[in-house]
DNA sequence: CGCTTTTCTGGTATCGCTACCAGCCTATAA
DNA sequence: TTATAGGCTGGTAGCGATACCAGAAAAGCG
């Protein structure tokens, strides 16, 4: 059997053709693509020239089952089409790139059952970490993700039993700040508009915090106030029509989610309804369509960019050596008051 | 030296570990697993018995170096942030994910160097396939995309020289249409507003669509009707008034970003501008946003989300067997006519 | 019933790299 | 000069799976 054909014949080249080369051994060559400094100015000469003059790429792959550490995070969001997550994204990608680590990303879709086998999938790959949005997991994600014992990050919101770290801001006091701000603005009556609750903890949240608000105000708790909606435009105005028609009293409508707030902001130039003379209007999230609105809308600023600067500098950490500290790091919230109340 | 400590004391079950709790061979837990319908339906049983009381979780990276290939695929857009490309990146996700592959995503920041950079560690992770949305690129980048062999798909345009395979429309012919469709409204004096060009074939290739149709118009043609902005609102605000007051006759403003064509919006709004009475105004792809604007505004259809979920098809399809092949898919475009022009 | 074919299982040898140890050679100390 | 310590380099043995072949068992066939 000594004698069989080998199983890849393929033609690229392995570190030991450039240790040939080179004329020296692949472990001079590993070490000199991987540390530099550990070998000699000459072995690092005559290494470089080989993996220069050949185009040598080293296969990741072996090198990561050699040494039992990959160079990937996995990162999982509720939808990847939803622009919101956009900054916390690319931050992230930014802060883990700058440490030679890459980003394998995926969609849970808000369903649970998803979310478990893209976390089974990417601790397949073992991925030397992960960052999660949600914060809610099925009792498998958290079993497997102790097992492996991975760093995970959640951002969405402050969890009360993390997996591991999270880094965010409260969904429930950042809702509640803004209700009360819309309050002491002078608004009587103000209705809520918010993503579907069902498997969303940062919803059920928001609208815990607004219901936590009116408490504190002393205001009853109407449920008619409060509406669920898909997050598109469309959604946003016609949840504000159905608030409208059902309380014409109604002079304040906080949109958990931006597009539903520029939805119904475009509905209210439609219908000549003056902002915020006849209604204000208050959004989630600090995205630049907001500020540039015609009036400009009141929001709350979330620091996203910096939950993924932060994940990715704690994730970072982590690998190089941090203890396995349990961190909740609440980056907070900034109302930001603008024209449309 | 027999008995060296083993490198990897870590907890993590191995295939051996199953194999020996199910009473079988390790080789029979690999087929169980990954085909299940080349063993007997007793040694399945036993196998996913074992599996799932140990959790197991295959090691796919000894997997992908035992058999030579990877499930991942290695997608980079010039900018994660642009939620433009988002809806691309969701329709490749669901068209991979639905046939067990990864997908690996990074942002070039228009840069050939970090693309060049990029495309070196993906091909290093052996991706098994590459989505690039730029078509221009660096030599060394067509060299190590060559050798390699892995399969490629350029989505941004479409290319005279496609590395491989393109899945794209024509960005020249989307900008000439919407300058022919401008002045068959009736409009004498339109207005360009482009993303810098430098390094962004998109970006240059539009510049062209629109001189081309200016051409066939028998209209001169004038570099002063052309402004490079980045793309924020306030930079698609800046440049439209920049634009009236250097021609006040100006009585269009065609805008190849949507971002920049609503910043215009706002401005006109801002200053009682009416659109279009005042100027017309167009914008390029047609995010939401456009459709739900007051006004709406007139843009060009892109068919992102095909465009995603055809390169995932034609991935899959390569690493399934189909021939290599150039292809060069053009999946056009469409004018929506608005209320904005 | 013996023989071929098919179906299934298991052993062995890698996949391409890195961890770990051994050994060499030079430098510094005693 | 000999001992001791470092700095570098190379050999060897895996990492945890899969490809490939061999062989046993079951099935088909005349």
């Amino acid at each position: 059997m000594r004698d069989r054909a080998p199983r890849n014949s393929g033609s690229t080249l392995k570190m030991r053709d450039i240790a040939r080369h080179a004329g020296v051994s692949p472990m001079t060559v590993s070490r000199a693509l991987r540390q530099p400094s550990a070998v000699s100015e000459e072995m690092r000469r005559k290494v470089d020239a080989a993996v220069r003059e050949f185009g040598y790429l080293p296969n990741r792959i072996a090198g990561s089952l050699s040494s039992n550490r990959t160079n990937v995070v996995g990162l999982i969001v509720p939808s990847i089409r939803n622009s919101l997550y956009a900054s916390m994204i690319q931050a992230a990608s930014d802060g883990l790139r700058a440490n030679g680590l890459h980003l394998m990303i995926a969609d849970s879709g808000h369903r649970l059952e998803d979310e478990e086998a893209l976390v089974a999938a990417f601790l397949a790959q073992r991925v030397c970490g992960l960052i999660l949005h949600n914060t809610v997991h099925s009792k498998r994600v958290r079993k497997l993700v102790e097992a492996s014992g991975v760093p995970v990050i959640e951002t969405g919101n402050l969890p009360d039993d993390p997996l591991d770290m999270a880094v965010s801001y409260s969904n429930f006091e950042a809702a509640r700040a803004m209700t009360l701000h819309l309050a002491r603005l002078g608004y009587r009556r103000i209705g809520f508009v918010t993503l579907p609750v069902r498997d969303n903890d940062r919803s059920e949240e928001r609208r815990r915090g607004y219901f936590a608000a009116l408490a504190e105000l002393g205001r009853p708790a109407d449920e008619s106030l409060v509406l669920e909606a898909d997050g598109g435009f469309s959604e946003g105005a016609d949840a504000l029509v159905r608030l409208m028609n059902a309380h014409p009293d109604l002079d304040a409508g906080f949109f958990a989610g931006e597009v539903l707030a520029v939805g119904a902001l475009f509905e209210c130039q439609r219908r000549g309804w003056p902002v915020p003379g006849r209604i204000a209007i208050a959004s989630f999230d600090d995205v630049d369509l907001l500020r540039h609105a015609v009036p400009s809308v009141t929001t709350l600023r979330i620091p996203r960019q910096e939950i993924g600067k932060r994940s990715a500098e704690l994730l970072v950490g982590r690998l190089q050596g941090a203890p396995a500290d349990r961190i909740r790091l609440d980056l907070g919230f900034e109302i930001v008051q603008r024209e449309s109340s």
